[in-house]
DNA sequence: TTTATTTTGATAATGATTATCATTATTATA
DNA sequence: TATAATAATGATAATCATTATCAAAATAAA
C-alpha cells in the first residue's frame, strides 16, 4: 500500500525538474531548501521506490555513484571522462524503434527477455574536447 | 613504469580465462589457492590498472558492485533480473560496426567525441523465464 | 651486489547506502 | 469527527565495497 507524502512529491518533482542528473547528495541539499528538516534517508528510500515503480530512472556512472534520472523522453547517456557530466542524447521515435528492434533481436540470439536497455557512451564532451 | 608481478599475470590470466563476470570477492575466493597469502587489495590495485590500460571491463549491476570482463570479442550485456547472472551476446563484425555508425551519429548531435560505449540489457535469461 | 623503485599484504579509513526504531503523518473505520 | 491502524519520516547506527597508508618484499637498474 502506498501512502502520499510530500517528501516523495517534492523528490519526483526536482527530479524531473532538473537536466542534471543528481545524486542524492545534490537532491539533499537542494529539497533541504524547501523541507529544512528533510532527512537524507528518506531521499534514498524515496528514489529507490521511484525507480522500481519506474517513474525515474537510476544510472551508474564512472565514480560509482548512482545518479537519477526523470527524462520522459527516448533517450541514451553520454558521460564525459573529463567533466564528468551526463548528458542526454535525445532518440527520434523512428530511431529509438530501430535500436529496440536490433537489441531486441541481440537478445532472441540468447532465448531471453527483454525488458530494459541501457546505453552509457564516453569519451569528450563538446566543452572538454576543446582542450 | 610498470614492474612485472606474479599477482597481475595471475589476476588477469584468471580474469581472461572466465565468463561469468566475477566481483573481486569472487578473484579472491578463487585466486587464493593459487596464491594463498594474495591481499585483496592487490586484487583491487590490478583490476583498476588492468581497466585504465584497456586490458580488462568493468562492468556495474544492478546490486552495485563491479565486476570484471576479459571477453576480448565484441559483445554486449544481458543481466538477468531474477538470477542477475551476466550474460555476454556476441555481436557480429557487421551488427558491431553498424552498432557503432549509429552510436557515433547520436554522439555528434551533441558534437561530443565518442570513445566508448556499454550497452547493457536487462530481462529474464531463459532459464528464468521458464519459471 | 648494491641501490632505487614498485608492488605487496595487512589493516585502517572512507563514503555511499541500508537498517533500525521511536515519532509523526496519512488513511481507514467506527 | 474521533480513533485506530498503518506507513513514512528523520536521526543515527550498521554495513560493506572500495581506497589509502605503510612497512616489508619483490623486481629492475646500476
Amino acid at each position: 500500500m502506498k501512502k502520499y507524502s510530500r517528501q516523495r512529491e517534492v523528490i519526483l518533482e526536482s527530479i524531473k525538474m532538473r537536466r542534471d542528473h543528481p545524486t542524492v547528495d545534490m537532491l539533499y541539499e537542494d529539497l533541504k531548501l524547501q523541507i529544512p528538516n528533510i532527512g537524507i534517508a528518506t531521499i534514498y528510500r524515496n528514489v529507490s521506490e521511484l525507480c522500481n515503480c519506474g517513474q525515474i530512472r537510476k544510472i551508474k556512472c564512472e565514480d560509482g555513484v548512482y545518479r537519477y534520472d526523470g527524462n520522459e523522453e527516448n533517450h541514451i547517456h553520454f558521460e564525459c571522462n573529463n567533466c564528468h557530466r551526463i548528458f542526454d542524447i535525445k532518440l527520434e521515435e523512428k530511431e529509438s524503434t530501430k535500436i529496440k528492434n536490433e537489441l531486441q533481436n541481440l537478445v532472441n540470439t540468447i532465448n531471453a527477455e527483454f525488458d530494459k536497455q541501457e546505453i552509457m557512451l564516453s569519451g569528450l564532451c563538446e566543452k572538454c574536447k576543446k582542450q
